[in-house]
DNA sequence: CGGCTAATTGACGGGACTCAAAACAAGTGG
DNA sequence: CCACTTGTTTTGAGTCCCGTCAATTAGCCG
């Protein structure tokens, strides 16, 4: 597991391979703020309140770009300036979405909107929409979405008891009934 | 209290009052994504995962750009394509701070650093840097951290009995050691 | 198989939410 | 000026959910 530290303003474009971005704090064990998979693009914003760190879950292929000689090129492609706009207004979204979830809602609700976010980023990938593949460990999920392993690993359990998800593996979840999950998720669409 | 509805991309600059920007969700009452102040400047999504709404707390007046309009006036000022970029960037390290707030810290940490990250901002506009106004109520206060307005309020008489801060008035908080309010925070700076 | 890490499950305590009521502030009309 | 109303803030009591600690089980690679 590699580290990428950010000294200062980057733009990275996940070429293959899971990543994610951790705020680290002085306790040590970071909060994740989303993950990235194939063909995402995020902004690294240069040292602020937090430190942040690409940390690659698995193998990855990353192209880097400095914000100072991305700005020279846009000069020659201004087509270069809108799409940058939109991976940055389409983060700022998803993390928006991210804060509600993190400040409303119950474990439950985060697992089941969690898992229904990671079929819909599969379901481009691959995916017959039903089993996909997690990336991550229970432990990379509970930081995401501001939990502890075993609560997430006990709504694992609890959604599995009520039917709405298997676990053949324990990397493989199947989405039994998705409509019940999506109920379990809450009022809201699922967040990144 | 006016609101302001978004039906597509825009971009709004507060020229004055305290505004909020709400993520409203089934139940009604909505998350509070961030506060603004006069001079700030936001972007607002077009209708994404939730809907938005830009409130006024008070009496405030603001300059709202279509998306569309704006990226002509980009063609003409390259300047303003990287301002965009700028504010927009910051906005997401704010939301990423709050995030890592939200899902990590208790109800204690995130008030006082609710209360450092608000006298921040008002050391800005005036302020003799430790009585400070509160624009917002503590229902606003717990919408935005993710509380309630009971354990805000609590939170609020422990750090009084604490001798932390002084409250004058139901608007006014003294911050009478800011050094102790920043260790009740926790490890990080405050967030926005 | 054996060893290791990840994942699960249980018991327990604490912090925040809920329900409920009182205290306080601010405006309205008599 | 006072009674009345309305809305905010505070405080209290009880409950539940999630975090912590601890032990067991399951999956994975040599």
């Amino acid at each position: 597991m590699s580290t990428l530290d950010i000294t200062c303003d980057h733009l990275v474009f996940v070429a293959s391979g899971p990543t994610k971005l951790v705020a680290l704090d002085a306790t040590g064990n970071g909060q994740i703020i989303a993950f990235q998979f194939s063909g995402d693009c995020l902004t690294l914003p240069r040292e602020g309140l937090h430190a942040y760190r690409l940390v690659a879950i698995r193998t990855a292929s990353l192209l880097v770009f400095d914000a100072k000689a991305l700005r020279a090129l846009e000069q020659r492609a201004p087509v270069l300036t809108e799409i940058l706009a939109q991976c940055s207004l389409a983060a700022l979204q998803r993390t928006r979405a991210n804060l509600v979830a993190m400040g409303r809602r119950s474990a439950t609700e985060r697992v089941a909107s969690f898992l229904l976010s990671m079929r819909e980023i599969e379901q481009v990938a691959q995916g017959d929409g039903r089993t996909l593949r997690l990336e991550m460990t229970r432990k990379e999920i509970a930081d995401c979405l501001g939990l502890t392993v075993e609560t997430v690993s006990r709504q694992f359990s609890k959604l599995r008891a009520l039917g709405l998800i298997a676990t053949p593996s324990r990397t493989q979840v199947c989405l039994s009934d998705p409509a019940q999950l999506a109920a379990q998720a809450g009022a809201f669409a699922p967040a990144a």
